[in-house]
RNA sequence: GGAGGGAUGGCGGAGUGGUCUAACGCGCUUGUCUUGAAAACAAGAGUCUGGGAAACCGGACCGUGAGUUCGAAUCUCACUCCCUCCGCCA
């Protein structure tokens, strides 16, 4: 959610943020609505201070000049009552177009319609050359045993799969390395909830425009399809103390996602699947550009770190406006390695927002002037299981057929080979 | 699933039909005092909106939406949310 005031201020920054984004937005429509509901407004508070005026005055006049005085009010009520029905569908309107604003992203996101536009920033680690002809992920875990797809499907359908054995205990040991790494980079651990209100996926801005992509229950609550939006909603409508910044939470949780209109994509594998873990680093900072952008810059690299201490190969690439989110000023993805696809997949995304998503939750705070301000919030994907498998198992797979375990992780699995 | 209670500003909390421009307390900001701080005292502080270059001046806003009334924080209804008790349950 952008301020109107803003939007009316700089309607053509909104236009261009909406054209790069390439999200269809009536900007000109919302303008001249809310020229309509401040004139409508105005018209009707007028006419409600000369109502309390007059009412002041029945109270302290004789009875003769009082009934006069409330004959004179009978008509101003009709008034004021027909004023207020044409508010309604204004309203409606000013607040269905409100939603839609994109927020304005940052000039250095490039132009572009997909992720194919995407800028790498960054390319880290050698593309893994294999002497001998390297088995898909898929085929690897399952002679390995580490995960079962025939079960998964039978009990949960499409993009159904169990992981097993060591592919469970291999999730276990990047689970809890994951949690040790970044709480000593000062985040706190959080788990949340998975299964929220719906006014929490209006916050973190998923919907109203992702509704197909996420699961509903039949009390009209939603499960969540990342832990960003329980660990936003946690402080929604509270108010923090700018000494309480930067609060930095490392969330974990399952994450649905239907991913509807991808049947055909991805359907091998553990790439694409309809329920994964994801821990996630959530940050709130204080509402300055700056700190929003340095620390931006700091979760990105906190995941590039943790990739480079597995050693797994990747690059990092800037998000085109097409590739965006509606909310999101910038972004950064972070891809794997994936040798039998031969190209990058993406394993992280990290975002920041400025305002618009702590406006949506009204999440405020006083600053050092004391003065009321909305925070700034960012999130980071710091690992999602089980995508990480995937360019682990293949990278690290051996001649052999043994899959060799990164020595960062070789202490938490308890082993220095799989198979 | 059943029964009941409630929603007031940053927080606590009063107010049950007409100076409510919302008491009182805490917290916050700025002054005065002080070497500095604390304390004390004084003033100020939310959101939206109209006018204005600005200082500032005016208006609306007591969970949301309808209704009753000349007039609603206060009465009625619906919705949303919170709490308590009972039942069920990991």
């Amino acid at each position: 959610m952008l301020d109107i005031k803003f939007i009316r201020e700089n309607a053509d920054l909104v236009k261009e943020a909406a054209r790069k984004k390439k999200i269809k937005v009536d900007i000109d429509r919302l303008l001249s609505i809310d020229d309509e509901r401040r004139a409508l407004l105005s018209a009707v508070e007028g006419k409600k201070a000369e109502q309390n005026k007059v009412s002041e005055e029945i109270a302290q006049a004789d009875s003769a000049r009082r009934e006069e005085l409330i004959t004179q009010m009978q008509t101003l009520k009709a008034d004021i009552q027909a004023e207020e029905e044409k508010v309604k569908p204004i309203m409606e309107e000013w607040q269905a177009l409100m939603l839609q604003v994109p927020n304005i992203p940052d000039m250095s996101v490039p132009d572009g319609d997909s992720d194919a536009d995407n800028v790498e920033v960054k390319n880290w680690g050698e593309q893994t050359q294999f002497s001998f002809t390297p088995l898909d992920h898929t085929e690897l875990m399952v002679r390995h045993k580490m995960v079962d797809f025939e079960r998964g499907t039978k009990v949960h359908g499409f993009r159904g799969y169990y992981l097993l054995g060591d592919g469970a205990r291999l999730s276990w040991a990047i689970w809890n390395y994951a949690n040790e790494f970044f709480q000593t980079k000062g985040f706190d651990p959080l788990l949340v909830p998975s299964i929220v209100r719906k006014s929490n996926l209006y916050g973190t801005g998923h919907l109203p425009n992702d509704a197909d992509d996420v699961y509903r229950t039949q009390d009209d609550d939603y499960l969540i399809g990342t832990s960003e939006v329980s660990t936003m909603g946690y402080f929604a409508d509270e108010v923090l103390d700018h000494a309480q910044f930067p609060i930095k939470f490392l969330a974990f949780s399952p994450c649905y996602r239907r991913e509807a209109g991808s049947h055909g994509k991805d359907v091998k594998g553990l790439i694409r699947v309809h329920e994964f873990f994801k821990v996630e680093q959530v940050v709130l900072c204080e509402a300055s550009h700056e700190e929003s952008v340095q620390w931006h810059e700091t979760i990105n690299r906190n995941t590039e770190e943790f990739i480079e201490s597995l050693g797994i190969p990747y690059r990092t690439v800037l998000n085109c406006g097409g590739d965006i989110g509606q909310g999101q000023v910038k972004k950064y993805d972070i891809e794997l390695w994936v040798p039998d696809e031969q190209k990058y997949r993406e394993i992280s995304s990290a975002s920041y927002f400025h305002d618009f998503q702590t406006r949506r939750f009204n999440i405020r705070y006083r600053d050092k002037e004391g003065k009321m301000r909305y925070a700034h919030s960012l999130n980071c994907t710091a690992i999602p299981t089980p995508r990480i498998l995937v360019s682990l198992v293949e990278n690290f797979q051996q001649a052999d057929g043994t899959i060799k375990v990164p020595e960062a992780l070789q202490k938490y699995l308890g082993k220095a080979h799989i198979g």
